[in-house]
DNA sequence: ACAAAAGTGTTATCCATACACCCATGT
DNA sequence: ACATGGGTGTATGGATAACACTTTTGT
């Protein structure tokens, strides 16, 4: 069914989500093995066509939950994929959105949709499906300059979480190293986390201070 | 799972082109005006459906072409709109983009394509068919933003000009004033233009040095 | 001669960077 | 006791921001 080839059927609309956690140590993806021809076997950002009657973003919504198990997580759109010959069963415009998750362990619930689900480091990814190789580098690109100028790294933390913890998301998420002391000065001078009081325990070697997020919306900010 | 299997219903797709220009001194985009039924009298941002043949940016550049005569000037995706309701007409999801042109008066060979084509300064809007004043908006927004971090203003600018009409035109994106010397400091270091040799003539008052941009490549680097 | 835009430097402040040692805990 | 990550301050250099007068031309 190579698709557009009687009256006015102009595209078939997909979106394509590509979603992020940090596990352990590392900026990891959430990926989906293929059973459709032409890809057998390939991996693939999760994904799905669009309702005629549901909106856009919507529809990304729903395939995150399906593939997540998430429903209340970051989500932003990323890019609108046009090329006519990017699906080799046929025209499929792909709108394209990146999803931030504070905990790579959310999915775990129902994972029987999919023949395979599973978290890839960004550094060591398999051949992707489609045009996914250009997905995934525009995510990861929006995703670190992002970080540079707002506060969205709230996205991928948990609630309650050490200067260390949230320095490592950066380095990871930025791929660079940062020194410690002038990070806890910048951090702390955006008046974006505050003292919990309370501190690690049961960790080897000194405990913690652990800080939370004062106000968990996005907001435009110098960061880096 | 979808409407898949009913007659590819799901979306007709088009593009709508957010097209900027400086007319005497103001930041402007071109409007044409409606008159498709619901929106009869309004004005809209030019635009089209797409062919099935024919991939996204591609239909942005023919619209681009057939409302500016424009084909060679810069194009940017900007967002995919994809609400259920916005086009009253039937469920139109639109991908928008926005381009740059360095001269207002380049629409002017072919505008018997439309009913009304006009320019009008973003200070000045008319109220807008459809959901294009959220498209213009996000457009405003990216090209405020993008001024700061790229050099992409030499997409609005003439082959030569003065450094203070290249000063007019960021204070006329930016819509702050700035400083003159700093200004000329700052653009000077930052190794974009050179001067031509060359000064304006004809002028009233002193003649100023005429510059060029040594390069006409987007490049990322820190403008203010 | 005058009106109007072009052109030109210095200073003070803020911010980013570089850098090393003691502390508190689990083992 | 020791290994390990947690926690802390200062000094320097570079970039930004504030600021006013002289020059050159057309009229």
């Amino acid at each position: 069914m190579s698709g557009a080839d009687k009256g006015f059927q102009h595209a078939i609309l997909a979106t394509d989500i590509v979603i992020f956690a940090i596990k352990e140590g590392s900026l990891c993806i959430l990926l989906v093995k293929m059973q459709k021809e032409h890809f057998r076997g390939y991996w693939a950002v999760p994904g799905g066509l669009i309702n005629p009657s549901e909106p856009v973003e919507a529809c990304a919504r729903r395939n995150l939950l399906k593939a997540a198990n998430a429903d209340d997580v970051y989500l932003e759109q990323l890019y609108t994929f046009g090329e006519v010959d990017r699906d080799p069963h046929g025209r499929v415009v792909s709108v394209s959105y990146y999803a931030l998750m504070p905990d790579w362990r959310f999915h775990l619930s129902n994972s029987t949709e999919y023949n395979a689900i599973e978290w890839f480091s960004i550094d060591d990814l398999p051949e992707l499906a489609y045009d996914h190789d250009d997905v995934v580098l525009f995510a990861i690109e929006r995703l670190r300059s992002k970080l540079t100028y707002s506060n969205i790294i709230f996205n991928l933390m948990p609630d309650t979480f050490t200067l260390s913890e949230l320095q490592r998301a950066y380095e990871v998420v930025l791929n660079k190293k940062l020194d410690k002391r002038n990070f806890r000065k910048k951090i702390l001078s955006l008046n974006q986390i505050a003292s919990t009081g309370r501190r690690t325990v049961g960790k080897a070697h000194r405990p913690a201070d652990l800080y939370r997020f004062k106000r968990k919306t996005v907001e435009i900010i110098q960061v880096l």
